[in-house]
DNA sequence: ATGAAAGCGCTAACAC
DNA sequence: GTGTTAGCGCTTTCAT
């Protein structure tokens, strides 16, 4: 049988409530009956119960990380920054994942809720604004991860995505290229729509005109890209460069590029996103603009429990600064 | 005010046990009653909570999964599958990272306790055997993936690590490779083990002397990997292919060659082992041992939930067949 | 400094 | 078919 606060107590011979408050270190209790205390917890191996503990209105210190996919790098590095730095404040991290299906994620929205976690960070596309609206009202603790929610006032960690697509581009023109794709996923995404801005702008402000066809919409998956750029690099006047809006897209393109026989970066320029641990093992290494995912899961998960221990309970925007890796992808005409 | 099964129990008018009722679909009810309580349920949004009713001895529907590393791309994804199979099966995951640190580990196992999760799976290379084996005693529901620790009786699901060992070599050793080298972590993960032997019989089977400096010990990551490489390589004699006991590892060999010229597979083969999305992307794609994950990662969570809700108590070891997937980094002498 | 007791939200006998 | 009630293991007043 598990053991219990009881038994500690009744083999300590105290009571359940000088148990309790040594083992939350509150009000006072003599040293002998605390050592006594101590002794018979470590003799009994007690480990008080976090489920009981939480029903009478403590935390759970646990939180929900709800994000499209863990087997995505980008998101499985996330995941284990969030984790890390949970454990380091005493949280553990219930993982999620959506496939950013709004189904799906609703379901665990729900669901947290009932597992009483004690806030949650979202990484996915929401569009469930009721739900999260609804959360926000109830004062429920959440963040968003590398994602925003602009008509919301709402806790968000992100990089600066128009600034990363502002860099991105701007690299590529300032090698001489002038036909310059970009392929990205859902405008939903707001990421994407910041780095879609930045890329109309850099080619504006200098003077190139671009296709409207060189805006390729696409899914988020290696063979998207793949299927994607494909087609691009096939229609006439083709590029001579890509942005990729993230690495596993680019990656795609190498994968066009290589069947078509296109040679990178001779044929044809390439920067990506996210720099996630893809673009360093890729033949050439690929130029990309890095998220500090380090960071951002340091201050979600910062930002969170600062709210769950109503530390701090106005929300802010956090908006990190991307940072432009050139290696040998990209290449001056 | 969070709304308790006595909100939904007065408003609808029936006792409190009524509403558990219908909520578990146990017991008989009036199919008049239990729409009215499924009605105010939802009027309500009455969200029953999982941990008062964990407290009464029903289960928290929880798992924890212990693994080194999400942000490896192999545990990434066995975590996601493991995630997926859970949520078809109404289980959600805790997930810990440990870097296979015995001190997070047990920390972890003890913390998961408390946090009353119904069983944990386990991908890590524990040395913990005085906490599993009292875990194990206390028939407490626990799983080991991609891992194995023959002195206990519990339940197992992975790879024949000896069988793809074999294969990765034999399939060198047919290609007219004899001075063949293996590269891989620790011995005491047991995988490591099996993959060792299965190269020594190759060898000895096809009268292939091998240097024990070709038995080369490193740790897992890419750069550990280079750096053992990078020495391996530079060694006389100087073997013509070389078997990584993990992709990340093959990959870090790629990058040495690359570093002292080397063509691969021109002047060297590789053989890598677990066909994560990474032996895909580098050039030229690597050949290697595929790992079952998707079944795998169904397997355990079946295996951990069957103990858990008392479907089968016996415990059984799942050895899945590996599959030696033949690209591009592997070529006849 | 310590104990008694109420209550957290729910389940599961047990009664009717 | 439905209600009453005693816990589950813990925290937290309120006494002493």
């Amino acid at each position: 049988m598990k053991v219990t606060i009881y038994d500690v107590a009744k083999q300590a011979g105290v009571s359940i409530s000088t148990v309790s408050r040594v083992i939350n270190n509150t009000g006072r209790i003599s040293e002998k009956t605390r050592k006594k205390v101590l002794e018979v917890m470590k003799e009994l191996h007690y480990q008080p119960s976090i489920v009981a503990s939480a029903l009478t209105g403590k935390r759970t210190r646990t939180i929900g990380l709800i994000i499209p996919d863990v087997a995505n790098p980008f998101f499985s590095e996330i995941a284990r920054k969030v984790e890390d730095r949970g454990r380091e404040l005493g949280f553990n991290v219930l993982m999620c994942n959506t496939d950013n299906n709004p189904d799906t994620e609703e379901m665990y929205l729900s669901l947290l809720q009932q597992k009483s976690v004690d806030g949650i960070i979202i990484g996915t596309t929401t569009k469930n604004y009721t739900v999260l609206n609804q959360l926000l009202q109830e004062n429920f603790p959440l963040a968003l991860i590398a994602q925003d929610i602009p008509e919301l006032a709402i806790n968000v960690v992100r990089v600066d995505d128009f600034l990363g697509g502002y860099q991105a581009v701007s690299h590529l023109v300032s090698l001489g290229h002038e036909k310059i794709a970009i392929m990205l996923g859902n405008l939903s995404r707001t990421s994407d729509k910041y780095r879609l801005q930045a890329y109309r702008q850099v080619m504006e402000e200098n003077g190139l005109r671009y296709e409207e066809k060189w805006i390729v919409y696409t899914d988020y998956s290696l063979t998207d890209g793949k299927r994607a750029a494909l087609e691009l690099l096939q229609s006439s006047p083709k590029p001579t460069a890509v942005f990729a809006c993230f690495d596993s897209l680019a990656i795609g393109v190498y994968q066009a590029a290589k069947e078509l026989g296109l040679n990178i970066p001779n044929d044809l320029s390439i920067v990506g996103f996210d720099n996630t641990i893809l673009s360093t093992i890729v033949d050439p290494p690929l130029t990309t603009v890095a998220q500090p995912i380090d960071e951002m899961g340091r201050q979600v998960v910062d930002l969170l429990i600062d709210e769950i221990e109503g530390k701090n309970s106005t929300k802010q925007r956090i908006i990190l600064p991307p940072e432009l890796i050139i290696r040998q992808s990209t290449k001056s005409l």
